[in-house]
DNA sequence: GGTTGGATCCAA
DNA sequence: TGGATCCAACCT
C-alpha cells in the first residue's frame, strides 16, 4: 500500500502529495485524514495522508516508509479533506495550510531541535558525557554552552543532529482511584497502629467500599495526602487507574436550564421560512435591527435540527467578548454544547474539539475556525454578525468562513443563515439578487424604541471654545447618568489613537528601524515596541534628533480618555475596558460581569466592546469620535462606520429604561453618520452601493490584492511592474488592474513592499492566471528573495 | 522550509 | 589547499 502524503513545509515547490510506503505492520489501520511522520531529505517531519493507492508512479525503489502513525482515528474525515483542496483553489494557498488549520493547534506539530548520542557513552569527550548521562540526547537550546565540543563529536559521527516532532498537549489524564468493594478484603488488611493517615484513609475506604473516585477529590475529602492513598494501593485495598478526562474551562456565571420564549409574529415568520428549509443548502440573509431577537431564532432553529438528530455550527465573530452568547446556548442546550473561543487554553481547545470529534455533542459555537467543527451529520449553519471581518483569516490561508459555511451546506444538504443588522453590502446585494432569501426583523422584540441617537458636530464645539474630546452635550449626559445612578459607556475607535513617542521640541517620532511605521509605547515595560516586526527598545532619554529631554509618550488611547474623563466627571467609577487591561485569562468576563453588576458608572474602551454588551441600565452611549474610521483610506470605510456606529447605539436602553447616544463628529454631515443614526440601513445601502459603483469595488466588481517583497525597491518594483504587465495581457479587457504601488507600509522587516489590484466582475482565467502568477514565481523570483502573496477578495485594500 | 553539496573566493 | 561562505537543487 501506498500513501500519499501532504508534508508539513508551506512551500511552493513542496505543494503536492508525496508518496510513501505504508509498513506492513500498520498497513490495517492507516486511513486518509491520519497524521503521520514521515522522512523528509534527511529529517522528519509531519504530514497528513490524503489518499490511498496501490501502485505509484515514484519509483518504487527510492519510496520511502512512513515513519510513524500520529493517529489511531483519522483527525480529518473525508468532507474536510474535499473541503481542504478546494480552500486551496479558493484563496491561493499551500495545501498544508489548509490542512492545518482545520486542525486543533494541540494537533499542530512542534519541532525541536537535538543532538543524539550515537555511540557508546565512553566514546564521546568526557566533558560531554554528563550531559547524556540521563538521556541519549540534548536539547538544542540547553546546548548553547557546549556548541562546539558538540561540533567535533559530529564530525566523528558520535553524536548527531537531530529534529524531533512532538505533540503539543495531549489527553488530560487524571488518577482514579477505586476502592475494594469487599469488606472483608478491606478488614483483612494490617496497619501499624503507629500510621495515623493510613488508618485513617482506611476509615474512609470502609465507609466507601467499592467507590471509584478521583485521588485529588479522595485527598480532600479523606483529608490525607498521596502517598498514604499509594501506601493502600500498594497493600491492595485500592487500584489506580489513569483515565482521560475533559478540561473543565470554568464559567464565571452558573447556568441553569431555561426554555424557549415565545416567538414575536416578525420573528415567527422568520422561523418558519427556515424549519422549511431545513434540508436543502439554501443560504438566508437575516436582516433584524439591534435588539430584534435574532438569537432567539437561532436557538429554536437549532433545537429543530437536534431534533432531526442532526448537528448545529453556530459561528460568531469573538466568542470571548460574548459571554452572553454562550450563556444563552448552554442555558438551552446544556451539555450538548461545545465551545470555541480564543480564551481557551490550546488544551482546552482540543478537548472540546475531542467532544465534537466523538459526536459527545451536537452543537458547537465558537469562533472563525469552528466552521471546521468536525460533525457527521450537519443540519444548520448559523454566522451571526456576518459582516464582521474576523470571519476573514487574515493571513494564509486567507479564507472567509462564510465561503466554508455554504460550502459545507452544500455538501450537508443544510442550511445557512448569515444574521445581521448591517449585512456587508455583499450579502444584502446577493439577497436583492434572490441568491440569498432575506428575512427581516423590524422591530425590536421587546417593542422598546431605537435610543435616541444626537450627532454632535466637533467643530461646532472648537468654535465655541471646547478643546476636549468631550463635547458639551456629552458631558452633561454623563453627569445625569450619573446622579441618576444609571450607567454610560464610552467608545473610543482604536485607529489614530495608537500610542507613540513623540519629541516636543522637533516633533520626532520615534520609528522602528526596519519598517516605516512608529513605535507604540508600552507603558508596562517602558519600551517601545513594532507592531510589525517585534521590533523593541527602551524609550529614550532625550531625543536621537535634537537631544532634546521633553520626550513625550501618549498612553494607549482609553488611557488619555481616562484621564480627561477624571477632570469632567472626578467622582465617577470607571472601568477601561483595552489591550492592557484584558491581558489576562477570563478578564473581558470579569470586565464585563463587574459592570453588570453595576460596579462601575462608566465602561471606557474601544470598538471590542460594543459587541454583546447587554444590560439594562446601559442609558448612554457615546461614541468620541465617529470620524476615525471614516477616514481611512479603504473602500468599505463608511461601511464599517455604519455597522460600528449602529453597533454601539444598539447598547443603549436595552430593557425597559430608554437609550440615548451622542455621535461626536467633524464630518456629522456624511451619509455613514447621518444613516446610522435612525438605523436607516436601505437608505445607506443604496448610497454606498453608488459609492462602490463609480469607484468599481465590491459587491460590482471582485477583488484581488497581490502583494509582493523584497529587499530591495528597486527589485520589488520590477517583480510587481512585470506581474501587473503579465495580468493585463492575460486577463480578459473588462478586467481593471491597479496599480502597482507602493503599499500603505512601504516598508515591514526591512523588505519593502508593493502592492497590485485585480477588479473583475467575470474572470474564468482567474484560477488559472493565478496558478501561473505562483509558477513564475517560483521558478524566477524565489530564489531572488522575493515573496508573492495573493488576497482573494481582501477585507481591506489598504 | 531546511539541508546539502558544489562553486567560488581568499589567506597562506 | 583548507576553509568559509554563498547559492541552487532537492526533498517521495
Amino acid at each position: 500500500m501506498i500513501a500519499e502524503v501532504i508534508v508539513d513545509v508551506a512551500a511552493h515547490p513542496i505543494d503536492r502529495p508525496f508518496d510513501y510506503a505504508i509498513p506492513k505492520e500498520v498497513a490495517v489501520l492507516a486511513e486518509p485524514g491520519m497524521r503521520v511522520k514521515v522522512p523528509f531529505g534527511n529529517r522528519k517531519v509531519l504530514g497528513f495522508i490524503t489518499k490511498l493507492k496501490e501502485t505509484s508512479e515514484f519509483d518504487p525503489k527510492r519510496l520511502k516508509p512512513i515513519h510513524e502513525l500520529m493517529d489511531v482515528v483519522p483527525v480529518l474525515n473525508e468532507e474536510l479533506l474535499k473541503m481542504a483542496q478546494w480552500m486551496k483553489e479558493q484563496t491561493v494557498c499551500f495545501e498544508i495550510d489548509a490542512l492545518q488549520v482545520m486542525v486543533p493547534a494541540a494537533l499542530r506539530a512542534k519541532y525541536e531541535k537535538r543532538f543524539v548520542l550515537n555511540a557508546p557513552l565512553e566514546e564521546i569527550a568526557a566533558p560531554l558525557r554528563i550531559y547524556f548521562e540521563k538521556r541519549p540526547f540534548i536539547r538544542l537550546q540547553d546546548a548553547v554552552d557546549i556548541y562546539s565540543l558538540l561540533k567535533k563529536e559530529m564530525e566523528k559521527g558520535t553524536i548527531i543532529a537531530d529534529t524531533d516532532i512532538q505533540q503539543q498537549t495531549a489527553v488530560k489524564k487524571v488518577r482514579m482511584i477505586h476502592i475494594s468493594d469487599s469488606i472483608e478484603k478491606l478488614e483483612a488488611i494490617e496497619i501499624r497502629a503507629n500510621a495515623k493517615q493510613q488508618l485513617k484513609l482506611m476509615d474512609f475506604f470502609l465507609r466507601n467500599a467499592g467507590r471509584s473516585i478521583e485521588s485529588s477529590q479522595l485527598q480532600k475529602e479523606a483529608e490525607v495526602s498521596l502517598p498514604t492513598i499509594y501506601s493502600l494501593v500498594e497493600k491492595e485495598a485500592a487500584q489506580i487507574s489513569n483515565m482521560e478526562s475533559y478540561r473543565d474551562p470554568k464559567l464565571l456565571t452558573e447556568i441553569e436550564q431555561k426554555s424557549s420564549l415565545q416567538l414575536t409574529g416578525a420573528q415567527q415568520i422568520a422561523f418558519d421560512s427556515i424549519e422549511n428549509a431545513l434540508n436543502t443548502p439554501k443560504t438566508f440573509l437575516l436582516h433584524g435591527i439591534t435588539g430584534s431577537g435574532k438569537t432567539e431564532i437561532y436557538l429554536q432553529t437549532i433545537d429543530q435540527v437536534l431534533k432531526q438528530g442532526k448537528e448545529a455550527i453556530m459561528l460568531v465573530p469573538e466568542i470571548s467578548l460574548t459571554p452572553q452568547m454562550t450563556i444563552r446556548f448552554k442555558e438551552r442546550f446544556g451539555d450538548q454544547v461545545a465551545v470555541l473561543h480564543s480564551g481557551l487554553s490550546a488544551g482546552e481547545k482540543y478537548d472540546e474539539w475531542r467532544k465534537i470529534q466523538r459526536a459527545e455533542v451536537k452543537v458547537v459555537v465558537g469562533a472563525r475556525s469552528a466552521i471546521f467543527a468536525p460533525f457527521q451529520n450537519l443540519g444548520l449553519i448559523i454566522l451571526d454578525e456576518e459582516h464582521e471581518s474576523s470571519y476573514k483569516q487574515d493571513d494564509s490561508p486567507r479564507y472567509h468562513a462564510r465561503d466554508m459555511a455554504i460550502w459545507r451546506s452544500e455538501y450537508h444538504n443544510c442550511p445557512v443563515i448569515l444574521g445581521s443588522a448591517t449585512p456587508s453590502l455583499e450579502s444584502y446585494a446577493r439577497a436583492q439578487k434572490g441568491v440569498y432569501e432575506l428575512l427581516v426583523l423590524e422591530k425590536r422584540a421587546k417593542n422598546q424604541p431605537l435610543p435616541d441617537v444626537h450627532i454632535v458636530d466637533m467643530r461646532e464645539e472648537l468654535r465655541n471654545g471646547n478643546r476636549s474630546m468631550f463635547s458639551v452635550q456629552l458631558a452633561d449626559a454623563i453627569r445625569d447618568r450619573l446622579e441618576k445612578k444609571q450607567q454610560t459607556v464610552l467608545f473610543l475607535n482604536k485607529r489614530g489613537y495608537s500610542s507613540f513617542v513623540l519629541c516636543r521640541d522637533c516633533g520626532t517620532v520615534m520609528q522602528c528601524p526596519n519598517c516605516d511605521i512608529s513605535l507604540t509605547y508600552h507603558r508596562s515595560s517602558e519600551t517601545m515596541k513594532c507592531h510589525y516586526c517585534g521590533y523593541d527598545e527602551r524609550v529614550p532619554k532625550t531625543c536621537p534628533e535634537c537631544e532634546s529631554e521633553h520626550i513625550r509618550f501618549f498612553g494607549t488611547g482609553t488611557q488619555k480618555v481616562e484621564e480627561e474623563l477624571a477632570k469632567v466627571v472626578p467622582e465617577a467609577r470607571v472601568l477601561r475596558m483595552d489591550v492592557d487591561t484584558t491581558r489576562n485569562k477570563g478578564a473581558h468576563e470579569k470586565i464585563l460581569s463587574a459592570f453588570g453588576e453595576g460596579k462601575a458608572d462608566i465602561l471606557l474602551g474601544t470598538q471590542m466592546i460594543a459587541k454583546g454588551l447587554d444590560f439594562p441600565n446601559i442609558t448612554l452611549v457615546g461614541v468620541l469620535s465617529a470620524d476615525t474610521t471614516l477616514h481611512l483610506p479603504d473602500f468599505r470605510a463608511a461601511e464599517k462606520t455604519y455597522q460600528l456606529l449602529t453597533q454601539v447605539s444598539g447598547r443603549a436602553g436595552r430593557d425597559i429604561l430608554p437609550g440615548t447616544v451622542f455621535v461626536q463628529s467633524y464630518t456629522p454631515e456624511h451619509y455613514a453618520i447621518t444613516l446610522a443614526k435612525d438605523q436607516l440601513y436601505e437608505p445607506f445601502y443604496e448610497q454606498e452601493m453608488a459609492m462602490r459603483r463609480a469607484s468599481g469595488y465590491p459587491p460590482y466588481y471582485y477583488v484581488v490584492n497581490i502583494q509582493f517583497t523584497h529587499e530591495d525597491l528597486m527589485t520589488v518594483a520590477e517583480y510587481a511592474d512585470q506581474t501587473v504587465r503579465y495580468l493585463k495581457s492575460h486577463l480578459s479587457p473588462n478586467t481593471l488592474i491597479i496599480g502597482p504601488s507602493a503599499s500603505l507600509i512601504a516598508r515591514v522587516n526591512n523588505r519593502y513592499r508593493y502592492q497590485c489590484l485585480i477588479k473583475y466582475k467575470k474572470e474564468p482565467k482567474l484560477t488559472d492566471t493565478m496558478q501561473q502568477l505562483i509558477k513564475i514565481h517560483r521558478t524566477e523570483w524565489l530564489k531572488k528573495g522575493a515573496t508573492l502573496s495573493i488576497d482573494m477578495n481582501p477585507t481591506s485594500v489598504m
